[in-house]
DNA sequence: TCAAAAGTGTTACGTGTACACCCATGA
DNA sequence: TCATGGGTGTACACGTAACACTTTTGA
């Protein structure tokens, strides 16, 4: 049983007269080129806090709930402010709110946290500020872990959460396409999957289950330029499952 | 696709200058005997409001996000004062935020709902308010979409999302168990599931996957007063799943 | 002609489902 | 002894995993 917030705690340090805050934060994940040039990995995009508490730790990004936006357009309007992304993939993650969350005893903030899926190339026109930058989500969870290089605030707890909940969903729902462009070969989805999920899959089996799934489309058209057979090219189809648990709708 | 929610919105009707409030309410199921003596129904309480907006409707039991209080305590302190209910089993549902959903112009409501699951005997004990009544949940929901009985706010929608996520969960978790008392017979176990799947199972395939899923143990002991063969007891057996993804603990 | 990746076919195995059948109790 | 639900055994369908094999391109 993981518990990243805690056990549930009745009450705490007498904090006299808090301010309520409403934040929405996001994490965004994309799929680009390993540490080591080899197989793809996760990474995702963190502003450095230029004030207390934690000033100069790394944190999500994301910001106040902003007036006359709903939650999610929200946490799209700060990321594009930030980061300048506009995610293909954006759901709602969990609420965080526990008491002492926020590092300092006058203030507690409510965070509503989005987690997020951009295409490589998305990532690469946006342009970051001097306190954006992208790291291995893996790594950055490891090195909060043990210690090393701590997030900001919960950061860390949400962080491995947003990570166990993109590996679960990707064994039942086809968010995998989020990271690909329009049209793609087989190939590159299965690499996504094998990314994520940490482990190589039988390339033949994993063509038939997607096909059999009617997840994807072929385009008919195929890749030009390999020094090897070329593949075809597939798209997304439209979501036809009928066991949808999702309330942010994407486009 | 679902979209309780509704579309993203991205700017809505100018309010000018609204009051945020954050609240945490709580969806709660109970299995009870069907309105026809049938097979069991869930039910969940609901409060009447008594003032305005949406003076005299059902809305689901909730409050303001008390002070000192983590989110899902909040919850638990909120349900314990207007039903007096201290759930088995409590867990974030999702929050809810949009613009105008709070039915006033010059306020705005972010709602933080949990959904939780009892047992009969719970709210048989439970004293209720005047303004607290309990209701069999498709109907409720039935009656809200066909606009015969319109529940306040976006409860109708919470509700739905909080029903489908509870026939999801049931599939690949065992929270069934939290409808129950201590000690069980198989046979109880299995018309909680066909009770919210709403289908029937057959009974020696039920028993061996549940068996051999290990959820369950064999307390050796066996129902008396039975006017046939009569069944072993069983007890819930402590959660060994690998990939539990929830946040909250349960206790 | 060779390497590399695309794509097809075949088989073994495990899991879920349907259903026949026996067991233990009170009436 | 019968009705009723508890509990076991078994055959079959189907989805998944493993892997041998053929196809098509550029170098």
């Amino acid at each position: 049983m993981t518990s990243p917030a805690g056990s549930q705690t009745t009450a705490r340090a007498p904090a006299p007269h808090q301010h309520l805050e409403l934040a929405v934060s996001t994490v965004v994940f994309s799929l680009r080129p390993g540490p080591a040039q080899d197989r793809p990995t996760l990474w995702l995009p963190l502003v450095r806090r230029i004030r207390d508490p934690f000033c100069g730790r790394w944190a999500l990004p994301g910001g106040p709930l902003e007036d006359h936006h709903d939650l999610a357009a929200s946490a799209r309007e700060t990321l594009k402010a930030t980061t300048g992304l506009e995610p293909r993939h954006l759901e709602q993650l969990y609420a965080f709110g526990d008491v002492d969350r926020s590092g300092q005893t006058d203030q507690r903030v409510v965070s509503i946290v989005y987690w997020a899926l951009v295409r490589p190339e998305e990532d690469a026109e946006a342009d970051h500020g001097d306190n954006v930058a992208w790291f291995p989500a893996d790594e950055t969870l490891r090195r909060h872990e043990d210690g090393t290089a701590p997030l900001a605030f919960d950061h860390g707890v949400i962080l491995r959460y947003a990570l166990q909940r993109l590996r679960a969903k990707i064994t039942y729902s086809p968010i995998a396409h989020a990271f690909l462009p329009e049209e793609f070969p087989l190939t590159r989805l299965r690499e996504v999957y094998e990314a994520i999920l940490g482990r190589d899959l039988d390339p033949s089996n994993f063509r038939r289950q997607v096909l059999a799934q009617g997840s994807v489309e072929s385009t008919g058209r195929r890749m030009t330029g390999t020094n090897h057979r070329p593949p075809l090219l597939y798209r997304s189809a439209p979501n036809r499952s009928r066991y949808t648990l999702t309330i942010e709708e994407n486009p």
